[in-house]
DNA sequence: GTGACTTATAAGTCTGACTTTTTGTCTCTG
DNA sequence: CAGAGACAAAAAGTCAGACTTATAAGTCAC
């Protein structure tokens, strides 16, 4: 996780950011920098670094005369973590929750594919220790500790593909799995049947069997994305 | 596109955020705000609005009493799309072409896939459009045209999966897809089973088959991989 | 060598004046 | 009355300079 609120700027947009991402102020809407700045008790020269911020994000676009308009969602960058972060934390947390899912299910199982064809021993040694954490936590509500392991499994994998936008993903990941512990229903242990899952998609990996490798973490994915049709359907 | 060196601070991004990207600057390098605002003859404030925008986009950290540092490529935010036309632009142009439809391998079948499942009939009517609008500059030295379509046929999929991450995954295809056609080898026609294909996943959304047009779609990006395979062994 | 103190440094912040672009309006003319 | 052109106002953009603050690194006593 990056530092929250280095500066100034920062901690104006731990507010504007969330406003904005929550739909606070809808497509079309106008703010004014000047505005903005006396709002928030910072100096124009922040707030306009502020505003640059959200501009490279998409969030924004700032054009002379009419000020800062706020874009439609469809335009945001809803790939950077930043955003990502934010839309976790506002209202459309389930939504978001959905569309990071489906795109887990689409880019795990061909990166654990991936992963069975380029892990390195060590990487591979790494996986099955997880795996392993995973299964010593599946029982005894030790869900942090299972979680700690899940997140390290799924990073691992995404790491190992040796592709850097799969890679990158590791964070999405992370968040999901947590949010999932955290957020929704959760209070049993974790399904034994997705526990075996892990530890066979490690083994798959170990010798080096791409489609086996692969369609087990379809199965897991597809697990992931079932549990989201009961909790809301 | 968006529209470049919107302002001072923009075409100091258009330097900057290149030659980082580029890796002139290893990791951990120290940069210093007066310094780069003296060479690119701005002001103080503007280089620090530049900074900020690397700093959201990860290829820099800003920090008091050290200075401007680069950070490792492993922690950019490589699906900004400006980071993306950035390395496209640059020497790591074949890398990142390789990341980017390993991406599209994965993500476009699942998007087919639930494209079949949402697709409105407005979509299925601009798809098969698109699909003919491939077939019929498919032949004849027609590139430019045949990539039109090809953009938008794969942009409708995206957009037509219902999933908010798919649809702005969008650009990035058109980006791989122009880049195909533009920088590499691509003197002839394009390949007439790949033309097909694309028509007959039209079919299969229009059909509301999922399992097919995932399958279909899974055949197209195949060909882009192995068509990399062949260009960069 | 270790710890506390000092200092130099570069980012961070604020302010006020000035410039530039753009849009809405107003007028002039056909 | 409509269209073209001139005008004025508004908001972002830019700049320069002074000041503050955090902190890495060096210094000194012990």
């Amino acid at each position: 996780m990056t530092t929250p609120g280095r500066g100034l700027h920062g901690h104006v947009l731990d507010t504007l950011g969330p406003a904005i991402t929550a739909g606070e102020y809808p497509p079309g809407s106008v703010l004014r920098t000047d505005e903005l700045a006396q709002h928030f008790e910072v100096s124009r020269s922040v707030m306009r670094e502020a505003v640059r911020v959200l501009e490279s994000m998409h969030l924004v676009e700032s054009r002379r005369r009419v000020g800062v308009t706020v874009r439609p969602k469809t335009e945001w960058n809803v790939y950077d973590p930043q955003v990502i972060r934010w839309r976790l934390a506002g209202a459309d947390r389930p939504h978001q929750l959905r569309s990071l899912t489906v795109l887990r299910s689409a880019v795990e199982p061909a990166a654990a594919g991936l992963a069975a064809k380029h892990a390195t021993p060590e990487q591979c040694a790494e996986l099955t220790e997880c795996a392993l954490g995973m299964v010593a936590n599946s029982r005894g509500h030790k869900l942090e500790e299972y979680l700690v392991h899940d997140v390290a499994f799924h990073r691992v994998i995404l790491a190992a593909s040796g592709n850097e936008m799969f890679a990158r993903l590791g964070d999405v990941v992370a968040e999901v799995l947590a949010g999932r512990t955290h957020h929704e229903v959760m209070f049993e242990d974790p399904d034994p049947a997705a526990v075996t899952l892990h530890v066979q998609v490690a083994e798959a990996v170990r010798a080096g069997d791409e489609a086996r490798a692969e369609e087990l973490t379809r199965q897991i994915t597809a697990g992931a994305l079932q549990e989201l049709d009961i909790l809301a359907p």
